[in-house]
RNA sequence: GCCUCCAUAGCUCAGCUGGUUAGAGCGGCGGACUGUUAAUCCGUAGGUCCAAGGUUCAAGUCCUUGUGGGGGCGCCA
């Protein structure tokens, strides 16, 4: 007989079924109730064994941690706590889990433990809602931007360019580090690598993206990403994974307009989907924000969050006006900002994000117009000469999770832009080409995929809502 | 990269201004009970107090260095 999922069994409950469910042991309670989890939902399904006629070596074995398989008849529960359950008549140990070894039991342990053990860290019920919840985000994002008519493109993971700006980059090379090649004038013989020049590992599908956009029309990518800075805090990871749409004929207004729109879409079909997980991480959730001093306290609950960046619109500003409004907070003419901000063109740190997002508007911010000297070599000047086409969407929280702008589309201009920032005009002839045969305005953004599960989820460290984090130093697993 | 905090049983943690044989809960093992819900009750075993130096009559506790980890900041998504 085939096995059923316990997600399935629980949602249909086809009483006085026989059927078999494959699992893992959470709990074995009174030697006769095994709480089982396959995976299939955070739930579990209760299986009741016969202690009077079951082996008891085989009952000895069924410990947390275990893998095994029932064969039995699903009835209504006659405890509480469950509409149905499993009266086994046949038990098979796949796999023990020795209870003297196995480091997980059922009791809370902390995310610091469950970090260095990643690969059990699967089986407890936070990090199974965390990833499943994870899985019907990334659907979803898939899944908005197919219905709206973008084109899901694959941009390299290996490249040549190290003109993007974006950060340090991980080096790929195939050369012998023991014995590097040189050439005659001291420097690195890079002919003779794989690729016969320089290669890195991408750190943003951007650039690629636009040439996709400029002939597809509309086009996203989703893939991994790597930044070799040293960053330690709990919002970066050094390998992650990012969603880059880039739209042609589109300008910034409509580049707010669909990341707003997506981010809405998503977030409520996983209110929608993920029902359980969710409220599992809303209790998650409510109980760590109570173990918090009070003013570090979220007004609201993970369920509540969710819910208001459905229902609202995010609060669109310029940053001459963020300046404003934070030259003018409390905080500031108190100096009770570490940086205090003296005058328009300062770049704004996260205490002043959180300032905007979490006390000033109480709701999702997007900040547009950025002062050139402060953003990329990309992003289409305005007409005042000072400021350019960015924006940034805050969420309480975690902070940025989108950057984007509309690109600088006209090619005088985005020539002397790059002459002023010393970008490599030759190198990226490419890029320029864009420019020069049927050029038009275009604009995309970039939406750190695991900033959005963390706020999502109410994860407060990064490092738990990817399955292997690497991080400056860490590399396991 | 900078600033901070932490490291005690398999896990979560207590251990006061340095002072005798380092404690609890969970988990393990043995038993009792049996429709339980992280089951309960009784008993029991379990420690290189992260490592290496140092101060002291005496170090889990103080100092130095190292290792591992957390939090904050910067860089960003």
């Amino acid at each position: 007989m085939k096995a059923r999922r316990i997600a399935e069994l629980l949602r249909t409950q086809p009483i006085d079924e026989q059927v078999v469910i494959q699992g893992w042991v959470r709990t074995f309670r009174n030697n006769q109730f095994i709480a089982m989890s396959d995976g299939s939902t955070i739930k579990t399904l209760q299986v009741v064994v016969d202690r009077e006629t079951t082996d008891p070596e085989i009952l000895k074995r069924i410990n947390t941690g275990a893998a095994i398989e029932a064969h039995g008849t699903l009835v209504p529960s006659q405890g509480r706590g469950q509409s149905v359950e499993l009266v086994a008549d046949d038990i098979t140990i796949h796999g023990e889990a020795d209870p003297e070894k196995y480091p997980l039991q059922p009791k809370r342990h902390s995310m610091e433990f469950l970090r260095e053990i990643a690969h059990l860290r699967f089986r407890t019920n936070t990090f199974g809602a965390v990833f499943r919840v994870r899985h019907a985000l990334a659907f979803a994002i898939h899944k908005f931007f197919n219905d709206e008519g973008f084109y899901y493109l694959h941009t390299p993971v290996i490249t040549a360019s190290d003109a993007e700006g974006a950060g340090e980059m991980f080096r790929v090379t195939t050369l012998d580090l023991h014995k590097v090649p040189m050439k005659e004038q001291g420097s690195i013989d890079f002919k003779q690598d794989f690729f016969e020049r320089e290669t890195n590992l991408t750190v943003s599908g951007q650039l690629e993206a636009e040439l996709g956009a400029l002939a597809l029309g509309k086009v996203y990518t989703f893939g991994p990403t790597f930044r070799a800075e040293n960053s330690n805090t709990s919002r970066h990871l050094a390998e992650f994974w990012m969603i880059e749409p880039e739209v042609a004929f589109c300008d910034l207004d409509d580049n707010m307009d669909l990341a707003e729109a997506m981010l809405k879409y998503v977030v409520s079909y996983v209110i929608r989907e993920c029902n359980d997980d969710l409220a599992f991480l809303n209790d998650r959730f409510v109980k760590e924000e109570q173990s918090k001093p009070k003013q570090e306290r979220s007004e609201w609950s993970l369920l509540e969050k969710l819910a208001f960046i459905v229902e609202h619109d995010f609060e669109r500003l310029t940053y001459t006006r963020a300046i404003d409004i934070l030259r003018n907070s409390k905080p500031n003419r108190k100096k009770k900002f570490n940086y205090v901000i003296e005058e328009w063109g300062a770049d704004l740190q996260s205490e002043h994000e959180r300032y905007l997002v979490e006390k000033h508007f109480k709701k999702p911010v997007i900040l547009t117009d950025y002062p050139k000297d402060i953003k990329a070599f990309y992003m289409r000047m305005n007409d005042d000469d000072k400021t350019v086409r960015a924006m940034d969407i805050l969420f309480p929280g975690i902070g940025e999770i989108v950057g984007g702008s509309q690109r600088e589309e006209r090619l005088d201009a985005l020539k002397a832009r790059m002459a002023e920032m010393d970008i490599p005009v030759k190198e990226l002839y490419w890029y320029l080409d864009t420019r020069k045969f049927g050029t038009c305005p275009h604009a995309g953004y970039g939406l750190g995929f695991e900033r959005l599960v963390q706020f999502v989820t109410g994860m407060s460290n990064i490092r738990d809502v990817i399955a292997f984090p690497r991080t400056p130093g860490n590399a396991n697993f």
